[in-house]
RNA sequence: CGGGGUGUAGCGCAGUCAGGUCAGCGCACCUGCUUUGGGAGCAGGGGGUCGGUGGUUCAAAUCCACUCACCCCGACCA
């Protein structure tokens, strides 16, 4: 390809929203264009990028068995409501009326979908294993897309299903995926981690992520440096940090200033953590009484998962309803059932409100003092925590999810009637997995782990061009020749980007950098004098000097060992 | 949805508080000359209903109201 002919238009400057790395350099070097809230272009360099990981997939989702298919991106609603997802899924899907004034949805996903072929077509044991793919536009109006393509409301999903007799075939099913997911990341140069993960929305038994740290990522993963468990934050159930707890007496102290964690833990000259937090909630206007260990939050999210709509009570209704104010509240002997974060089991001597004004009471050891209805798990995790294996504290890191595999097991067969006759004659239902991959978090993980200062360095697997040949001086004629003769030569063997553009040579390097090509071929008059070519490593910036006859030849070799 | 912010040429921005002399700068683009190994210089040029609607005013990018869009931080996902 000429770049004269090329739409690559680079850029020097970039909107300012953008933040990562590789939401900069997507759009200074033109592989994406917004057009909408999460909603992208791919221009031709990105394409290519893409391409090359869709390659990828193909390859190694073929190398498992699976089959590739395309399922239609608009759906009826009527499938939707088999399973239930037209309502579970709510906001988060695009939903329209066509021109009979039949609801349709933008599939978010085709489980459903690829359920309806199994349950018309697949009768007989005989039939199965199977495993299907395809690469499609998924849409969901995501509430809030970020990051260009890493959150974005239309974006390309590898999805594979797998459909086996039994839950043993699907763990074989399963650990096929997790190996071809293992070969497909590492052939885009990526370095991932597998993490257990939480379940939610899809239904089933289990499954797994497969995360790349960065600190760009939005999702949360923690890795016990003892045993070696990595998991998402919401599939980990972290134990609250250990602190030395010391039994006493209770005692009635005087704490003449405002009720808060902080003011209390700084006049009585005691950690946080020796604190317990009252908060008053209220759910269909009952009273709900939670305590929490001082130095945590309470997750509002996980407190909605126990008990359904919830709101907290305001100051005025806290005084109305104890008859103290918010930092005086006293959950010993209280009226409404107090539920207990797991952070205060098994502690002892906290401070907490003593249901007058200006007074605490100190050393109460709850389990001795209070009546706790429950203890249920509401704390905002937090760096320190502890794994729940081996109680070492977990390290935290932030990824990005490019890949989700999950065990769904019968959810969908048996809601929509997908069953097979065993050998025995017994209809049974089929036993399903569902896999996805996100197609553009691959290109800007990748970006995220391969770039510098100046811009990309692709890993050759997914390079847009394999080599980016640079005339320096278009009105050098002899350099043009050269040039021109070269392309010829390399173009048979090699994807060859040729920068035969009219710009001065500070410009084509700059642009050669922010490309990320992986080898430059660079022909100016400084190296035609002396009867040189360079080859300059993208990578290091090292360069190699030979002949134009050698030239294919040292390529050759060079390209083998990238 | 809650919190914060931004809309002025393709991109980056100034101008808005103190209404008029305000349609401006840099990059990009077009023409010419010079230049030619790390985003060139000079000269000339094209491109805007200042997000939209309505209002206040002799006068609105600027003030007011409403509205739309986009971004960033939190709850969901590949």
């Amino acid at each position: 390809m000429r770049w004269s002919n090329l739409f690559l238009p680079t850029r020097k400057e970039v909107p300012k929203e953008a933040e990562s790395a590789s939401h900069k350099l997507m759009l200074r070097a033109s592989l994406i264009k917004p057009l909408s809230s999460g909603v992208y272009i791919y221009l031709p360099l990105g394409w290519r990028v893409l391409t090359k990981i869709q390659e990828i997939l193909r390859r190694e989702m073929n190398r498992i068995g699976a089959q590739e298919l395309l399922m239609p991106a608009l759906t009826p609603s009527s499938i939707w409501k088999e399973t239930g997802r037209w309502e579970e899924y709510g906001d988060l899907m695009f939903r329209l009326i066509d021109r009979k004034n039949i609801e349709m949805a933008l599939a978010p996903t085709h489980e459903e979908i690829i359920t309806t072929i199994l349950r018309d077509d697949i009768k007989s044991y005989r039939s199965l294993p199977q495993i299907w793919y395809q690469i499609q536009i998924k849409y969901r109006d995501e509430m809030r897309p970020r990051g260009a393509v890493l959150r974005a409301r239309t974006f390309i999903m590898k999805d594979s299903y797998s459909f086996d007799r039994d839950r043993k075939g699907l763990g074989k099913s399963f650990s096929l995926h997790e190996d071809a997911y293992k070969r497909i990341f590492s052939s885009c140069g990526l370095k991932t981690s597998v993490v257990s993960a939480a379940i939610d929305i899809m239904g089933g038994s289990e499954s797994k992520e497969f995360m790349f740290v960065c600190p760009s990522g939005e999702d949360q993963i923690v890795i016990c440096p003892n045993c070696g468990k990595t998991s998402n934050i919401d599939a980990a159930s972290p134990l609250s940090s250990k602190v030395n707890f010391k039994d006493s007496k209770i005692e009635r102290v005087h704490t003449p200033v405002p009720g808060t964690v902080d003011e209390i833990s700084r006049f009585l000259e005691v950690a946080p953590h020796l604190l317990m937090k009252s908060l008053l909630y209220i759910k269909d206007d009952n009273p709900i009484w939670t305590v929490i260990r001082g130095d945590y939050e309470i997750d509002e999210e996980k407190l909605k998962r126990e008990f359904g709509e919830i709101r907290i009570a305001s100051s005025e209704e806290v005084l109305e309803l104890v008859g103290v104010s918010v930092g005086y509240v006293s959950p010993i002997d209280s009226k409404y059932p107090v539920y207990a974060d797991l952070s205060i089991k098994g502690a002892k001597g906290l401070i907490s409100g003593a249901n007058e004004e200006d007074y605490h009471f100190k050393g109460i050891n709850p389990e001795r003092d209070m009546i706790i209805k429950k203890y249920i798990n509401i704390r905002e995790y937090k760096e320190g925590d502890l794994c729940p294996e081996c109680e070492e504290p977990l390290k935290w890191s932030n990824a990005i999810e490019l890949g989700h595999i999950f065990k769904l097991g019968t959810k969908y067969s048996k809601l929509m009637g997908a069953f097979y006759l065993d050998e025995n004659g017994e209809e049974k239902p089929i036993v399903m997995g569902s896999y996805g991959i996100g197609v553009e978090r691959i290109m800007a993980a990748a970006i995220e782990q391969y770039h510098d200062n100046k811009g990309i360095i692709w890993p050759k697997q997914i390079a847009p061009y394999h080599l980016l040949l640079i005339n320096l001086n278009i009105s050098d004629s002899k350099g043009v020749a050269l040039s021109e003769d070269l392309y010829r030569l390399l173009n048979k063997d090699y994807e060859v980007l040729y920068d035969d553009r009219d710009e001065r040579a500070g410009h084509k390097f700059n642009d050669a950098d922010l490309i990320g090509i992986p080898l430059q071929i660079i022909i100016g008059s400084k190296g035609l004098e002396k009867g040189i070519v360079e080859i300059k490593y993208r990578k290091t910036g090292e360069i190699e000097e030979t002949t134009p006859e050698k030239t294919k030849d040292v390529i050759d070799k060079l390209w083998e060992t990238l």
